[in-house]
DNA sequence: GAGTTTGAAACT
DNA sequence: CAGTTTCAAACTC
């Protein structure tokens, strides 16, 4: 598989590039080939032109994005140094481990490992063909830091080796992002998992089935047939097992509707857990040979073979993504628990798959929480009825999430392409997000896009609401809200559920409970009013900003900021009276608190993005805090944040997501509530993330970012994407389209060198699957 | 678990 | 817009 791969990529390369179809692609897509030196390029961006790929998993893409920006740090170097050798995937996992390790601080891998997972899954689901190309894109599109942008064009156009080694390294950084992102700290969950990684990273070093299957890997590729094989191989703890089989599946290559799954797992981070954890059961293994044989997996992709499979797989791998969004953190801890249970792995399709379904919808079994989101319809379903463009887009991340629940993966397929220009444009930025536990959001966005595309939404209410609440009580203990109302019917705000755009579900211990499904147009009517008072009322509370620092690229629970601002009294703003201080948020100008000591961050310590704004002088108290803050608060804050409120470890929560993204629709749409009833709760965030990473992007300066975001992303981005209503989805691509920037010419390596013309908005996407289907 | 404190939401 | 009341979460015991 592999080697004929590569070098079909350069036979075909250059029929495609005599043949009509390739002229063709070639009017329309934006970016032109000053010349073609490498047929593989060409090729590559026309074979596999996986504009699905890259759309689909717009979620992915801003993720990995996101992530690649934190670890571009590490993985960059690391990749440098990697991307030339397959083999030394060992290597760069260690350095990944490390960088793991250190953002490890707070990292909760189980949040970490869904949005990670949510970002694989994304990735493999698009296209495993694709990921080659697709990762190189990213970068070029992407927002994302400037550093990993270069890096994978070079990839891209030099060898096919140092993209797979790329991926691999972009998808083991993915997975440990979650761990950088640890900032968010939902999750308890997880002191296992960093201990895990710690362990990994001891591991790896000794380990050397995973380097031996990257090895072989370059080229491997997990059959379907095979995967009982692979999966095996992953669940022996024998590393020589490992490598004895690892020859043999590169041949097979086929991309495995498993590997989205594998990546899910992944967000265990697990590689280093299952090697010391021999003991541990099997899943650890599986997810952790999973991710290696992902970054296979995308070498794979580049073989047509594989695009096939890959179109087959997606419905399953998309599975993997709900799973991975609905069930990551559950899996973890089910992982804990089960994984005795999941060792079992007669066929290690089966038990990738089973657990992956599992989680997801019953996977829940074990910790309702676990589908925080699924309440969330609420703001969906308002939004449906008004704007089904809006929806739509939304649906491109949920709809990872519906493809995988529902079986329609056609039609979702459809609609995510049509998305998928979006999500590029987004996903360039999401760093945001990958602090807030993707998860969440995915859940979330998915529950809108079901609740959109399907109307589902009570179906959904029912069931994963619950779950998803849970989920977040469990991460994060906020992220599951569960209200206790007695006169408020849950129809106010004073309701955590309502608020947050979530029915109501068992865990609640409400009275008279007019927030459920059952009472759908109660609530819709309700919400309506409130937000005609009050547009912004189920906006997110929290904006988080992406804060740039040189090429690093994260989120900061300083870069957050409550949008309305606290009005605290007597609690310092020090407890979770606080608003900001619930979020995880510092306290800005808007605060109007007395005696300010938010840990997060004071009022008068805040300094607006861009420009720095003295406090306003209500409470010098901050003044020390202040100074300490404006630096480098962050990362102490953090620390001491987390300690003394674990919770809070992630200072975003998944409603300080949801609100990020609501508050920039608003905010753009100035006053219009159209972002709950455009965007689903959960999916609005990460459209805003993008558009902030995007926005980050474009901006110069790391503190301008702020600035801009705040005032830029409501007023002009957010609003086009958010409204989205009046403008297509590709317009706001178009105008987001980081693509401009990410296009950049690949650096010397790459024989051929990109020139946008203009930015369509990403044509390419259906056009690819055109492309695909011709081929 | 009950009671108190707190601050947002709602109301006037 | 300001003041008051209502409400439910957060907190304390």
């Amino acid at each position: 598989m592999d080697t004929p791969e590569r070098n079909r990529i350069c036979t075909p390369k250059s029929k495609f590039e005599d043949s009509p179809v390739f002229n063709y692609l070639n009017s329309l897509s934006p970016i032109k080939s000053v010349r073609s030196a490498n047929i593989s390029q060409t090729f590559n961006s026309l074979s596999f032109s996986s504009p699905p790929s890259v759309f689909t998993s717009p979620h992915v893409s801003s993720q990995k994005e996101s992530r690649f920006l934190r670890r571009n740090f590490f993985s960059d170097s690391a990749k440098s140094g990697l991307a030339s050798e397959n083999g030394n995937d060992g290597n760069t996992r260690v350095t990944d481990a490390e960088t793991a390790e250190i953002f490890n601080c707070s990292a909760d891998p189980p949040q970490n490992p869904d949005s990670s997972s949510g970002t694989k899954e994304v990735h493999l689901p698009n296209e495993s063909l694709e990921l080659a190309i697709e990762l190189p894109r990213k970068l070029k599109y992407g927002c994302e830091s400037p550093e990993s942008n270069p890096v994978p064009q070079h990839r891209y156009g030099t060898d096919s080796v140092r993209e797979i080694t790329g991926t691999s390294s972009s998808l083991r950084q993915f997975v440990q992002p979650s761990l950088e992102s640890c900032s968010c700290p939902k999750n308890g969950v997880e002191v296992q998992e960093i201990s895990q990684l710690e362990q990994k990273n001891d591991e790896e070093e000794g380990s050397d089935w995973e380097n031996m299957i990257s090895d072989a890997a370059g080229l491997l590729v997990l059959d379907p047939s095979n995967d009982a094989e692979a999966t095996k191989e992953q669940l022996n703890p024998n590393i020589s097992s490992l490598n004895s089989q690892a020859p043999d599946l590169p041949q097979e290559g086929l991309p495995k509707p498993q590997s989205g799954c594998l990546e899910n797992d992944n967000l265990g981070t697990g590689e280093g857990m299952v090697q010391k954890n021999t003991n541990c059961t099997p899943q650890k293994l599986q997810s952790t040979s999973r991710s290696k044989k992902q970054v296979k997996f995308h070498n794979e992709k580049v073989d047509d073979k594989a695009e096939k499979d890959s179109k087959q797989q997606r419905g399953t791998r998309r599975r993997c993504l709900l799973f991975e969004m609905g069930g990551g953190q559950k899996r973890r801890l089910e992982d804990d628990s089960k994984s005795g249970s999941s060792s079992s792995p007669s066929d290690g399709k089966v038990t990738s798959e089973d657990r992956q379904l599992v989680p997801f919808k019953a996977g829940n079994n074990s910790s309702p929480c676990m589908v925080p989101g699924i309440g969330l319809h609420l703001n969906a379903l308002a939004v449906s009825g008004k704007d089904n463009r809006v929806v739509k887009q939304e649906n491109l991340p949920s709809g990872k999430s519906l493809i995988s629940m529902s079986s329609n993966i056609t039609s979702l397929h459809s609609v995510e392409s049509e998305l998928q220009p979006l999500n590029k444009t987004f996903s360039l930025s999401s760093l945001e997000r990958d602090i807030v536990p993707a998860v969440s959001e995915d859940q979330v966005m998915q529950d809108a896009y079901q609740a959109s595309v399907f109307g589902v939404s009570e179906e959904f209410e029912s069931g994963s609401p619950r779950k998803r609440r849970r989920r977040y009580e469990n991460g994060g203990d906020e992220s599951c809200k569960r209200c206790n109302c007695k006169k408020s019917k849950c129809l106010k705000l004073y309701c955590e559920c309502f608020a947050a755009g979530v029915y109501c579900v068992e865990p609640c211990s409400c009275l008279d409970c007019f927030n459920k499904p059952i009472h759908e147009d109660t609530v819709l009517a309700t919400r309506k009013q409130i937000e005609s008072r009050n547009p912004l009322a189920f906006a997110p509370k929290v904006i988080s900003h992406v804060a740039e620092i040189g090429e690093e690229t994260y989120k900061t629970p300083a870069s957050a900021r409550h949008k309305k601002g606290c009005n605290c009294k007597k609690s310092s703003c020090l407890k979770k009276y606080c608003e900001c201080f619930q979020g995880g948020v510092g306290c800005s100008i808007n605060c109007r608190c007395e005696g300010c000591k938010n840990a997060f961050g004071t009022k008068d310590g805040y300094v607006p993005s861009g420009e720095e704004i003295e406090p306003e002088g209500e409470e010098s108290e901050s003044s020390e805090k202040n100074n300490m803050r404006k630096s480098l608060q962050i990362s102490e804050v953090h620390n001491d944040i987390e300690e003394q409120y674990p919770d809070h470890v992630t200072p975003i929560t998944p409603f300080q997501i949801c609100r990020m993204s609501v508050q920039l629709e608003f905010s753009s749409s100035s006053g219009k509530p159209p972002r709950p009833s455009i965007f689903p709760v959960g999916s609005s965030p990460r459209l805003l993330s993008n558009h902030i990473q995007q926005i980050s992007g474009v901006l110069p300066t790391p503190l301008k970012l702020e600035k801009q975001f705040q005032i830029a992303a409501p007023e002009d981005e957010t609003p086009e994407f958010l409204k989205g209503r009046n403008s297509s989805p590709i317009s706001g691509v178009k105008t987001a389209s980081p693509n401009g920037k990410r296009v950049s010419p690949p650096h010397g390596k790459s024989t051929r060198k990109l020139v946008l013309q203009s930015i369509p908005s990403f044509p390419s996407l259906t056009f690819h699957d055109q492309t695909d289907d011709h081929q």
